[in-house]
DNA sequence: TTCGTGATTGTTAAC
DNA sequence: GTTAACAATCACGAA
């Protein structure tokens, strides 16, 4: 079923500002998996390399998985609390108001996406993360790491 | 120069 | 309960 067939935008109430959502166990999974892969076949596009992840995921055992869905879960309580703290900044309400100083990283994110897809809401094409905080120790310093700026 | 596409699975949230 | 959007990734093409 085509997903991105839907133009409906059934979720007007997206907010730019929105935290972003968790990665999955299988998102967690194809980080580690992708440049294994690509190391592997640097040829592949990103579409074979999915495929690649997913035939993988389908193939680790369950205590693999059950790792992974463990990293997940931490990823989902994070959110869950970046979530409460973007919904008390005013959740979506007054963005700019967040974006001033409310949420730490979720702002800054959100201004970064903004002055780079300032179309695109929550910019599906943000990215780069990775290239830009490498540093970032992923531990959970998403609270407070920015605001150098003032 | 900048953004969309493609392909995957899991999760979330709107209806 | 159902359904669709969205999360990461990044080379490449199109505008």
């Amino acid at each position: 079923m085509p997903r991105s067939a839907a133009g409906t935008s059934k979720r007007a109430s997206k907010d730019p500002n929105a935290p972003k959502r968790p990665l999955s166990a299988f998102f967690l999974f194809s980080q580690d998996e992708r440049p294994d892969i690509k190391k592997k076949s640097p040829s592949m596009s990103v579409g074979d390399i999915s495929k690649e992840i997913g035939a993988r995921w389908k193939k680790v055992s369950d205590d693999v998985k059950k790792r992974y869905e463990q990293k997940a879960a931490v990823e989902k309580q994070k959110y869950e609390a970046r979530v409460s703290e973007y919904k008390k900044s005013g959740g979506g309400s007054s963005p700019a108001k967040s974006a001033s100083k409310g949420s730490s990283k979720v702002a800054a994110a959100a201004a970064a996406s903004n002055k780079k897809s300032p179309k695109k809401p929550a910019g599906k094409k943000s990215a780069k993360s990775k290239s830009s905080e490498e540093d970032n120790d992923d531990d959970d310093d998403d609270e407070d790491d920015d605001e150098d700026e003032d």
